[in-house]
RNA sequence: GCGGACGUGGUGGAAUUGGUAGACACGCAGGAUUUAGGUUCCUGUGGGGAAACUCGUGAGGGUUCGAGUCCCUCCGUCCGCACCA
């Protein structure tokens, strides 16, 4: 008996697999397309289990669908710009450059152990000159096209380090790494202008069926389309009236207030001669965003003495306040209040003593007697108080008003979207250079194309705050193409913008003269099927969405939208441990002692054992899946993320379920080994079986089909179940009997192909030793023979009254009459009715009888 | 606050359209092999009961011949969003 020896033999088989090339995919019109593809690792140096689960989860469905007949392409690149390069610069001194290469080097080997069916001759980096460039080009294309465009805006900025800081990167409102006070300022940024395609992409997630409804939602959401009106209140003694966007105008007879956000024009003009309105408006900017600052702030406001006029009520005057609840970057940064039927309106009416008129009584309400509480009203009911509109329903009275202020042409309908345009300016080095120059006089000119790339300048000082492009000596300075002194542009793009179409480069990555050749993309695009987590359910998924639309736009893609199918995996999560003094403790310095309780692995201290938590370096609950793959295998670990956990839950890394995994992979090879001198030579399995040759058979038919049906919905935990439920009835009808050899043959075989998506390396050395030349990664998917996929016989069970009382075993698809009979005369259906007269008789053909007494 | 998902043995989890609840594992118990531990193999394993039976899918109600699955109410856990007018 050979015993198998792992390690030697997936390294033999990732050999083979790269000489002969087999993964490397190329347009081949003649056979069907399938593109699978999981998110690309940021290259921080190691793989983490998370990599592992999702690379194992594209990878079983690449090989299945390579073992189904598709032209499959399955790639790798590194998300490779970002900034912790820039903090490893800073730290210890290594160029960025050079740490991302490095960390590339080391977890492409970590990756290629785990037997990826992986096209590496596809491979990219977003950081690479060669990939950069054509993001460039773009940029210039989307500007020409209109789809990029520069303004100015508010930033978070963190004076210390002299930066831009993303929304996660503020923290409690203070800067992650200096710790600063994070202040608002206003700076020029470049915006994509994806709002240009709100619309589009709220309309277009109904489309996407195979993405998961809880991704969609969160675009939905994200997206916030609302409907509603924009309303012109004339203002005494100004020209200009106040525009207010409202969802809510069937509630104009109940404002009692207009307000109007710190950083609204109209605030900033009446700023410039009220001190105290300005004292105002700075405070509500030192306020910060964060939502517990939002959640504990109360309403406050500021009178600005103006009054404006009611569109209906020409009599009612409406007092105009600053307020630190009103945003300017939504709506018109202007609101009506209607404290009656808005929870913030209403309390900020009762801080400053502004009436509380309700205008929609709720069904069954008596109109004398109603009045609002402390809560506002914001259910459906019947308007009144409310003039031309009393009695109307709210969606009816909201249709009325608008028609009137419509005719009036002092409002209109109005779509509204909660998406702003997508900011991407980063004040940092490491990153995709923004092709621009500035004229002395602030002109902005497009870097000509013939001189793209703009590439990073490699002499760079990461010593002092600010951006190091900015403060490098030379690199900003240039010339216009005119010979002009100009400077460039030393903000880099926001690292979503490389991810945003790496999956088109993937289709050509060699080509020079554009991101993509057409032919390919229009053969490979779009992804049949994307994985990864699900955190970048709003943004990268949202980005790539935008980014194909405007590749569209320009002319680089015919696709509508990128991923066809989306599926998010769970995350790994392990149990935590800390010592007496909070300390977390590593997994491996831990264990159970005699008396169960948990300890410390030196000192026999006691260990204080906490949740089951997502796998984090700060909380030392993480494991190295590099350890994992050198002690047990990639087949071991690959097995193990996909046995018990359904993919889309989170799963709990335990020893004892990696040692199940281990110890089933022995199992399998151990059958193989047993059994390979009695199956005969490979060939086709003669017709006759019968007895219990035919019950096998049928149970290889029967599984073939529940494998293939688990793995096209995801349900990989019920495919491994479905097959170790074969292997132990291989082993029943061993130790019960001899099968024939070509049956035998026939049951093994179709176990180890059908597990080869899942554990390649194992089930191609066992299909090598049952005698076959061809390997198993070029074989095909078995087909299951509708003639053996179910039992001639069936067990019914029968109930009396709903309750199971026997079982009968009669032929499949017997005469109802006839089972019927055979159960009104089994002995536990009499028992159970006790003579009583038979009511009904329920018969679900081959599934199940019910006697009603 | 708004939106969503999920609650099944000691544990992870199965259960096409409403049709034998607990597949497949982990763990545990007993046994065989082994110097021992581990590995491997066999048997058992939802609760109660000697058994016939009976109870059982977060709680309560409903629809149905039949409910983990459908409907209503409630409780709990997790996730996303949030002064979005």
């Amino acid at each position: 008996m050979s015993r198998y020896a792992l390690r030697a033999a997936e390294q033999k088989w990732q050999r083979i697999w790269e000489e002969r090339r087999l993964f490397e995919a190329r347009v081949d019109k003649t056979k069907p397309k399938y593109f699978a593809m999981e998110m690309f690792p940021y290259p921080s140096g190691r793989i983490h289990m998370g990599h592992v689960r999702n690379y194992t989860l594209g990878d079983l469905i690449a090989r299945y669908k390579r073992a189904q007949g598709f032209n499959v392409l399955h790639p790798m690149g590194w998300d490779a710009f970002g900034l912790p390069a820039e903090g490893a610069a800073i730290k210890r001194g290594i160029h960025p450059a050079k740490w991302t290469y490095a960390n590339i080097g080391e977890m492409r080997a970590q990756l290629k152990t785990m037997g990826l069916s992986i096209d590496w001759s596809r491979e990219i980096a977003t950081c690479s000159p060669e990939y950069y460039k054509h993001e460039q080009a773009m940029f210039l294309d989307f500007l020409e096209a209109g789809l990029v465009y520069r303004k100015e805006s508010w930033v978070n900025w963190d004076p210390v380090d002299n930066t831009v800081l993303a929304n996660e990167q503020v923290i409690d409102g203070k800067g992650w790494r200096s710790g600063a006070p994070v202040e608002r300022r206003k700076l020029n940024q470049w915006f994509f202008k994806i709002t240009d395609y709100a619309d589009d992409l709220l309309k277009s997630l109904e489309k996407l069926d195979r993405w998961p409804e809880k991704v969609r939602l969160m675009q939905q959401n994200w997206i916030g389309r609302s409907e509603g009106a924009k309303v012109r209140f004339a203002v005494e003694g100004r020209n200009e009236p106040l525009v207010v966007y409202t969802t809510r105008p069937d509630t104009l007879f109940g404002a009692s207030f207009l307000a109007i956000a710190p950083d609204h024009p109209l605030a900033e003009e009446l700023s410039r001669t009220n001190p105290s309105l300005r004292a105002f408006a700075e405070e509500c900017k030192l306020l910060g965003t964060s939502e517990e600052a939002l959640e504990k702030a109360e309403k406050k406001g500021f009178d600005t003495g103006l009054k404006a006029r009611h569109p209906f009520l020409p009599d009612v005057l409406l007092p105009i306040y600053v307020a630190n609840f009103v945003l300017m970057d939504y709506g018109t940064g202007a609101i009506f209040g209607c404290p009656a039927h808005d929870q913030r309106d209403l309390e900020f009416a009762r801080k400053y003593g502004r009436p509380v008129i309700p205008v929609v009584l709720p069904e069954g309400a008596d109109p004398e007697t109603f009045t609002i509480g402390d809560e506002a009203y914001t259910e459906d009911g019947r308007i009144f108080h409310s003039d031309f509109l009393d009695g109307l329903d709210v969606p009816t009275a909201k249709k009325t008003v608008i028609d009137r202020l419509e005719a009036m042409g002092v409002g209109e309908r109005q779509v509204q979207f909660r998406l702003r345009d997508w900011g991407l300016s980063r004040q940092r080095y490491w990153g995709c250079p923004i092709p621009v120059l500035y004229a002395e006089d602030g002109t902005v000119v497009p870097v000509p194309r013939d001189q793209l790339p703009v590439t990073l300048p490699e002499d760079v000082d990461f010593s002092k705050p600010g951006n190091p492009l900015d403060l490098h000596p030379s690199w900003k300075h240039t010339t216009l193409p005119d010979g002009r002194p100009a400077t460039r542009e030393t903000d880099t793009m926001d690292t979503f913008v490389e991810s945003s179409w790496y999956f088109a480069r993937y289709c050509s990555p060699d080509f020079e003269d554009g991101p993509c050749r057409k032919e390919e993309v229009d053969y490979w695009l779009p992804v049949d099927q994307y994985i990864g987590g699900v955190e970048h359910a709003v943004l990268h998924l949202l980005y790539s969405r935008f980014f194909t639309r405007a590749m569209r736009k320009v002319g680089y893609l015919s696709i509508d939208e990128p991923f066809q199918g989306l599926f998010t995996q769970g995350m790994i999560n392990h149990q935590t441990f800390q010592d007496e003094q909070g300390n977390w403790l590593e997994p491996g310095k831990v264990r159970k002692n005699d008396a169960g309780q948990w300890v410390t692995v030196d000192g026999e201290r006691p260990v204080k054992a906490g949740r089951v938590e997502k796998m984090s370096k700060s909380k030392l609950n993480t494991i190295d899946p590099t350890d994992i793959i050198q002690a047990y295998g990639a087949d071991t670990a690959r097995l193990f993320m996909l046995s018990d956990s359904p993919p889309d839950r989170d799963l709990e890394w335990t020893d004892g379920g990696i040692d199940g995994a281990w110890r089933y992979l022995n199992r399998l090879w151990r059958l193989v080994d047993e059994t390979r001198d009695r199956l005969g030579e490979p060939g086709p399995v003669p017709d006759q079986a019968s007895g219990a040759d035919l019950e096998l058979r049928r149970a290889v038919h029967v599984t073939i089909d529940g494998v293939t049906h688990a793995i096209e919905r995801f349900h990989f935990n019920k495919a491994v179940a479905l097959l170790r439920e074969l292997h132990n009835t291989i082993e029943g009808h061993l130790k019960r009997g001899q099968p024939g050899p070509a049956v035998l043959r026939e049951a093994i075989e179709t176990l180890v192909r059908l597990f080869n998506p899942m554990i390649p390396h194992v089930t191609e050395e066992a299909w090598a030793t049952l005698g076959h030349d061809r390997l198993l990664a070029e074989t095909d998917w078995p087909v299951a023979d509708p003639g053996l996929m179910g039992a001639e016989e069936v067990t019914l069970p029968i109930q009396v009254n709903g309750k199971r009382r026997g079982e009968i075993r009669v032929p499949k698809g017997a005469e109802r009459a006839a089972v019927e009979a055979a159960a009104l005369a089994e002995p536990g259906t009499v028992r159970a009715m006790e003579g009583k007269p038979l009511k009904k008789i329920i018969v679900v053909p081959d599934k199940i009888v019910n006697v009603v007494v």
